[in-house]
DNA sequence: TGCCGATGTTAACGGGCATTAACAACCCTA
DNA sequence: TAGGGTTGTTAATGCCCGTTAACATCGGCA
């Protein structure tokens, strides 16, 4: 074999020792993919970006989808990881709280990869995409079953659209680029969040 | 001249009588826009979408990105001048009341639009990606100044976030299609909104 | 009736894109 | 020190896209 070019396959992934050149691409891929969208980056930009050539690229993925593949694969795997963690406790309420900070805090600290997870799912080909989405329900459903518990009475459809919109609010974090410093920012969103999910029932 | 192609200048927009082919082809766009976004769709894409080939667009519009500046125009416009008229009461509080309902409206009416409106703003081109940008701003000022007549102490930046939040909260509707109808998912909105924002306090 | 503008079509163009081929330099190790 | 895998490069290929050109049809009106 004369090269690796990880991604063709549905399953599983890479594993091996953590290579930082892909790490940098993946990284420098997630900002250009979010400023201007997936289809508006051509792999001559993405290579640009880690101060490469475009076909360089080949030698790290199989191609430009399996960048993005990697991409959502890697975003959803690690929020329902944590969202699971934070969900088990006993007390719902401070069950909330603790899934409020981890996505606020993901959100603040990796807002290009909220924006891409949130946009380009139709674009990861077959394979992954199916795997993608089920990480991203399964991240959801955790929200769900500690609101469940937290108000009993309400309608699954409805929780499930509250925690939606929920999402909305918190990962329009990158579009507004205020003032606010990432501290304040973060009280805001935690208030505002947990003031809907309330006000939802 | 042997047509029209409006839409290559700055101002002032067509205007004329509204033509159904142009109206036909900016619905249409919008949808293509919304799902796929705006790179991902081809002048080709575009007229099938309406049952013509990929040049007879430029029967009506000057290229693929006044289409897509008249897009954002009108709804920036729509969504600004009822803005201003909801704004305007004596009573902050109906006014805010007013506010969410007519944004709630246009954006479960036109989640294409709304979708639209909130991603592709860099790829409009320079002349009238400034007055999208004004339009927009001026939007969000209507919404800032209800809220601080019925919040004064708030400082101006935390008003200006919590609006961005809660746009975030009520343009989430486009990807949640959930199980709930029209009116059900209006109030939940409303709700959801209304508590974020005095949570915002 | 004959013309002309409006609104289509297909064909052609120039450019950019993703991808592959062919080749070069660099380490690591046998 | 010779060889091979790794990771780059530039050149080439073929496709698709936005746009323009050239041509057809059709409906209203002098």
């Amino acid at each position: 074999m004369t090269s690796r070019r990880t991604g063709e396959l549905g399953a599983p992934r890479p594993q091996g020792p953590p290579n930082p050149r892909r790490a940098e691409i993946l990284g420098a891929a997630a900002e250009l993919f979010a400023r201007r969208g997936y289809h508006g980056v051509s792999i001559g930009d993405l290579g640009r970006a880690v101060g490469l050539t475009g076909p360089a690229l080949y030698r790290h993925f199989s191609g430009k989808e399996a960048v993005l593949a990697e991409m959502l694969l890697d975003i959803s795997e690690r929020l329902l990881a944590e969202g699971v963690r934070r969900a088990a406790g006993p007390d719902p309420g401070r069950a909330l709280d603790a899934l409020l900070r981890w996505h606020i805090a993901f959100a603040l600290d990796n807002p290009a990869l909220i924006t891409v997870h949130e946009r380009e799912l139709d674009n990861v080909p077959e394979p992954q995409r199916h795997r993608v989405r089920r990480l991203q329900r399964a991240y959801v459903e955790e929200w769900v079953a500690v609101l469940r518990r937290l108000a009993p009475g309400l309608p699954d459809d409805r929780t499930r659209a509250a925690v939606h919109a929920c999402f909305g609010l918190l990962n329009s974090t990158p579009r507004s680029a205020a003032g606010l410093d990432r501290d304040a920012m973060g009280d805001l969103l935690h208030a505002m969040a947990r003031a809907a999910l309330e006000g939802a029932r």
